[in-house]
RNA sequence: AGGCGGGUAGCUCAGCGGGAGAGCAUCGGCCUUACAAGCCGGGGGUCACGGGUUCAAAUCCCGUUCCGCCUACCA
């Protein structure tokens, strides 16, 4: 394979599969259960099984794996373990529609063979997010992958249910439920979304029981008063004072309810009169229970109103809204009506208008448990990065509510609970009980309800790792080292799985919880299937290649702030990759074999100076990734390769490598296989395809780069009278080349420059390195002394103390020259005045660091000597016209 | 209603107390033997607005305004 011929460009397809296929081969993947090494592990936010790659899994799994690649190269024992979630409600949804395409649906094929054919779908298409995840370049270990409907984590399940169930914090209560009328199911407050809504304000007239008159209450749901036990007013309302003792009569039903007096209650909002419905309302529930008020439900569980809504009985809500408004109407009962916009709870899987329902359901009880997740966070055990969501997740965990845990659904973990069908005990047990030991029955029936599926992926860090068996693997890897997710899912997921983490394993499960930003589309839109705007990730991999769509991730996850997603640039670094791969080509064309280590005197000044940049280099790039700095360390080592190692060391090392000294040439060999085989790594947790492909062609390695350590400061020399070389000699070229552009000389012509320099050191480093200035600038005739001076016809640049004449006879028009010079006298002159402001200022000088105020002299310095310089060069200029 | 984030070059965004930056776009010069998916150079910004703190503010504080998001039990 390293002899074959590298092609011009990178192709990222076959490499991509094959080098993915060689990690997984050979064990590249594997954490061990038991190593020497320090541990790392970040357990995968599991994918719904029903889904496909997204760009929201796309970041997330980019930066797990450039955090756990890192690692890996840090010589940590690694262990990503990946695995998808059962996602109860979706998948039970796929499957429906399945059926109801075949004219079926789950009650017609029954419970059992309905859990059947879902796991016949989860057989088929349940791999596919999987294969994408591989396909992106995940080095997850698969071989420890699990699913949250798997025997070993329903296990855990039922020892986490029955356990809670037995300390009291797991209860079955009635309560007023979320329900989707369109799923038939309960669900969690999370799992509604509030829609603005134009709606209407009802007016409503309930006439007195036993006088005239009537009190006016608002409705936004008037088909709700037929269930109906109260009117309540403020206790402080002057206007309502009167009403003690007194009873309204129900429009329609004609049904005596009292008026009661309760603080809850906004004396602002409409006519200060509300009607309480404790059977349809969360918050007319909670005043029905402190007035002991009776709770009449009158629509069922599909949204239709039951035989308690007299002649509107079978009738759908929202049919029945527009009837009972029209009989009141009739009635006169109706006194107006007025527009309104309120925040409308819907089904965040179907969208379908929730019911607020009265209904028995399984709790779990959160105050202690989320009192302990806080408290974790609060005392530094848990770091939530960016710190800002720490703050949000207080918020949250101080206002907690009790969790209701149980669903309506067939496809999920069916609640080990058992009821006595003789006298009605309820039983709570890992496995099914024979009899009842209440009664002695047999006759026990299991609770149909099955757990929310956050309940299972609550349990994910320490489940996934054998949990509730002691296993070597919770010995090594629990608590986990971090965990990398949405803000999205931070009360669904995060906080859920603190909370159980830490009453089960008695420690948190996780030390840092990174979260990272939403991907949107190039105007800032949230991508959804609806608003047609996504970007599909896989089509972006075929089109530009994974690497190059994994950089752009990275380089755009800035912390705090949304990416917003363009073709653009993502074609940007897909030239980056081919740029990558050039520079490689270019140093494989010059290193047939692995070059020997160099004779200390043989490296140049090019030679140096990189080898210390890598250094530098590395350690920054090692910092950014362990804050989670991801687009710092993207940032840092894109400018490092493109625009050191290519532009300015790979151009300096051709001159040793074509030329004819032995020992200097077999320097800058060593030093550009050393430098690029640098770069590959510190690009590898970013890039992981392309920098494998170079690196197996690169001499003397065979080993995966996968494996290869971090490159660290220590390694490198730290030279700094290199740094300081480098930038004068990058200076006087760049001043050449600035000259060059601004007059339009073609690179072909070649120029004639006279350098005057200022001190002997300046004047060694130039002539030794005037090669590196004839090649890169252009220039044949040069001459480099201290008190040489400014020539006819030339053009000046100043860099430092350094002056280059460049000399232009017989090529330009002095007028631009002129022109040119007065134009940098101008921008001199303000940087020069601005620095000079600072230091005539007397607080300046007093109340600033040292180093600052020296820092600025110095610069005034050398701005003012650069100024004088560009002055004598403009009247120089002037003079040529006369 | 409360909370959070944001308004910096034409576009997308970094920077968040001491010389206004990057990528893309744009303009000019180049097919220079790793790369035209490239090389060299240039132009372009009262850092939303108004106050304040400071020797020093794009950066910290207060206010205004415009976007975006999250949370919420005013029917």
């Amino acid at each position: 394979m390293k002899t074959e011929q590298i092609a011009k460009s990178y192709e990222p397809e076959q490499v991509e599969k094959k080098w993915y296929a060689y990690w997984e081969e050979n064990g590249l993947f594997r954490g061990e259960a038991v190593s020497d090494k320090p541990a790392y592990c970040i357990v995968i936010p599991p994918p719904n099984v029903t889904g496909t790659l997204h760009m929201g899994h796309a970041l997330n799994n980019t930066l797990q794996d450039i955090l756990c690649r890192y690692k890996k190269m840090k010589g940590y024992n690694v262990l990503w373990q990946p695995g998808t979630d059962h996602a109860g409600i979706a998948t039970q949804n796929v499957v429906e529609r399945d059926l109801a395409a075949k004219g079926a649906d789950r009650h017609s094929v029954g419970r059992d063979r309905f859990i059947a054919l879902v796991w016949e779908w989860r057989e088929k298409y349940g791999g596919l997010i999987i294969n994408q995840l591989k396909r992106l370049g995940c080095c997850c270990d698969w071989s420890r992958e699990r699913f949250t409907m798997d025997e070993g984590l329903s296990r855990a399940v039922r020892e986490v249910f029955v356990r809670l169930y037995e300390e009291g914090l797991v209860y079955r209560g009635d309560y007023i439920i979320n329900w989707c009328p369109r799923c038939h199911t309960a669900l969690a407050d999370l799992e509604v979304e509030h829609h603005d809504t134009e709606s209407r304000l009802y007016y409503i007239r309930y006439p007195f029981q036993d006088k005239e008159g009537h009190l006016t209450v608002a409705t936004t749901r008037p088909e709700t008063l037929l269930g109906d036990t109260a009117v309540a007013v403020n206790p402080n309302d002057d206007r309502y004072s009167h009403l003690s003792n007194t009873h309204v009569l129900l429009p329609i039903l004609g049904k005596p309810i009292p008026v009661i007096f309760d603080p809850y209650v906004d004396t602002t909002f409409g006519t200060g009169a509300l009607k309480i419905t404790p059977a349809h309302d969360p918050n007319d529930f909670e005043i029905g229970n402190t007035h002991h008020l009776e709770r009449i439900k009158v629509i069922d569980e599909n949204g239709v109103m039951n035989e308690m809504a007299g002649p509107y009985q079978g009738m759908d809500r929202f049919e029945c809204r527009d009837k009972i408004v029209a009989d009141l109407e009739q009635k006169g009962l109706l006194e107006k009506i007025e527009p309104y916009q309120n925040a409308v709870g819907h089904c965040y899987r179907c969208k379908t208008m929730i019911e607020p329902l009265l209904s028995k359901q399984w709790f779990v009880k959160t105050g202690s448990l989320g009192k302990a997740a806080s408290n974790a966070v609060r005392a530094g055990k848990t770091r939530i990065l960016p710190a800002n969501w720490e703050g949000v997740y207080y918020e949250w965990m101080d206002n907690i509510r009790d969790w209701c845990v149980s669903r309506q659904i067939w496809w999920g973990h069916r609640i080990p609970a058992w009821y006595c069908q003789s006298c009605g005990a309820v039983h709570v047990a890992k496995e099914a009980p024979a009899r009842c030991s209440a009664c002695n029955s047999e006759d026990l029936v299991q609770e149909t309800d099955v757990l929310d599926t956050w309940f299972s992926s609550a349990l994910w860090p320490f489940s996934t790792l054998g949990w509730p068996d002691t296993t070597p693997e919770l010995n090594t890897f629990y608590p986990t080292s971090a965990l990398v997710t949405g803000f999205d899912i931070l009360f669904f997921w995060v906080a859920r799985m603190m909370m159980m983490g830490i009453h089960f394993m008695g420690d948190i499960p996780f030390k840092d919880v990174y979260i990272h930003a939403l991907v949107r589309d190039a105007h800032g839109k949230k991508m959804s299937k609806s608003k047609g705007n996504v970007i599909d990730p896989l089509a972006v991999m075929d089109r530009f290649g994974t690497d190059a769509f994994r950089f752009t991730l990275a380089a755009l996850a800035a912390q705090g702030r949304d990416i917003k997603l363009s073709e653009e640039r993502i074609l940007g670094y897909r030239h980056f990759v081919n740029k990558i791969w050039n520079a490689a080509r270019f140093a494989l064309m010059n290193l047939k074999e692995e070059p020997q280590q160099p004779k200390d005197g043989s490296y140049t000044l090019a030679d140096r100076w990189i080898l210390t940049r890598i250094g530098q280099v590395s350690r920054k790039i090692s910092g950014f990734i362990e804050a989670y700095q991801f687009n710092e360390a993207a940032g840092l080592v894109y400018q490092f390769v493109w625009h050191e190692l290519c532009d300015w060391y790979l151009e300096m090392a051709k001159q040793a490598l074509y030329g004819e000294d032995g020992p200097v040439k077999d320097a800058a060999r060593s030093v550009v296989h050393t430098a690029l085989a640098a770069a590959l790594k510190l690009l590898h947790p970013f890039m992981p395809f392309v920098t494998e492909e170079i690196w197996q062609r690169l001499p003397g390695t065979n080993e995966s780069i996968m494996i290869a350590p971090f490159p660290q400061d220590d390694e490198f020399p730290a030279d700094e009278a290199a740094l300081q070389e480098m930038e004068l000699l990058m200076g006087v070229i760049a001043a050449i080349r600035n000259i060059r552009g601004e007059m339009n000389i073609p690179p072909s012509k070649n120029v004639h420059v006279v350098i005057e320099t200022a001190s002997d050191r300046d004047e060694g480093i130039l002539t030794r390195n005037l090669a590196h200035i004839r090649t890169l600038a252009k220039v044949d005739e040069a001459s480099i002394g201290q008190g040489l001076a400014k020539p006819d016809k030339s053009a000046t640049a100043v860099f430092q103390q350094t002056s280059v004449h460049v000399i232009l006879k017989g090529l330009i028009d002095f007028k631009e020259e002129e022109r040119r010079v007065a134009k940098e006298i101008g921008k001199t002159r303000k940087e020069l005045e601005a620095s000079q402001k600072k230091l005539s200022n007397k607080g300046f000088l007093e109340k600033a660091p040292e180093e600052i105020v020296a820092e600025v002299r110095a610069r005034a310095d050398s701005l003012s000597v650069r100024l004088t310089k560009l002055k004598q060069n403009l009247s120089l200029l002037e003079a040529l016209d006369e």
